[in-house]
DNA sequence: TTCCGTGCAAATCTTTTGCACGGTC
DNA sequence: GACCGTGCAAAAGATTTGCACGGAA
């Protein structure tokens, strides 16, 4: 599946999620799906809460302010649908980002030196957490794997 | 590795690194490690804290009050040295557990209903990241991996 | 005696909550 | 018109920092 299809796959889902759920259709969550549905990987609060105000460089600037608070609000509600997931990243700030079910799902590689993150996806890593779930102690639901290092750019 | 020997393992190698940074022994720090090297799994600041004051239920409880702020501080500095590692568990607050250099390292399972955390370390998981560490455009010092879902007590 | 280590209290910073207004259905 | 969605401001909670005293070297 192309990234865009992935894109508008999403953009489709929480739409229909969030209408069965009852909800009405706000100008604030309408501009997180959009901007959400456009990003490849995790962000945080303050990343989506500056991006929504239009700040980032390139890209469809949404140029909806959007309060932190409903920022917060609308990911929490994300996440409890199953539309968005936190990325714990070992930074300050918790990281969200889109839940894509037909697109195989991704991790994450954390510079500790200019916080970069950047995602990656690996089947051999996928299938060894498979068969690991059978064996342990607890009806595995999700998992998360962060690598931690230097990047290209800070490790020359 | 016995548990016991690596716990004794670690007490010394952070004795030693410590002095060799020109530290000195001041309380505070010796009943932190002594609390750290006799734990498996990895501890939240608070729940050090607690230890440290002599609730525990069972075990030897310290019996010497640490301030959360030298808590804090004494792990911000094992971090630095290498000696404990943070573990983000998707809870409210970061963990903290010894590295013991000699030792197979564990990742965690997390139970979400009851937040049970709880050690376990695989091979094959453990070659997979090894091998991919090696594809990545990045220069690999260290992995997480948490693995989400619900305890036997909570999911029967 | 010189510093380091520690406790206390205050500051920071992220995230959450209370409340009132405005828009959607 | 009823009710949800949103912004603003204040609160909450974890973690960090400033400062002064006490102990180790």
């Amino acid at each position: 599946m192309s990234s865009h299809a992935a894109s508008e796959e999403w953009a489709n889902r929480a739409q229909g999620a969030l209408a069965a759920a009852g909800h009405k259709r706000g100008g604030a969550r309408r501009a997180l799906l959009e901007l959400l549905a456009g990003q490849e990987c995790a962000l945080t609060a303050l990343e989506i809460e500056d991006a929504l105000r239009g700040r980032g460089a390139g890209g469809s600037s949404i140029g909806r302010r959007v309060s932190r608070a409903s920022v917060y609000r609308i990911l929490d509600e994300l996440e409890r649908l199953g539309l968005v997931q936190r990325v714990e990243t070992g930074q300050a700030m918790v990281r969200y980002e889109r839940v894509c079910e037909h697109e195989q799902h991704h991790h994450h590689l954390v510079c500790d030196e200019c916080g970069l993150v950047m995602p990656f996806s690996d089947a051999e890593l996928e299938r060894a957490i498979g068969r690991l779930s059978e064996k342990v102690p607890l009806r595995v639901s999700e998992h998360e794997i962060v690598l931690h290092g230097s990047c290209e750019a800070c490790a020359p």
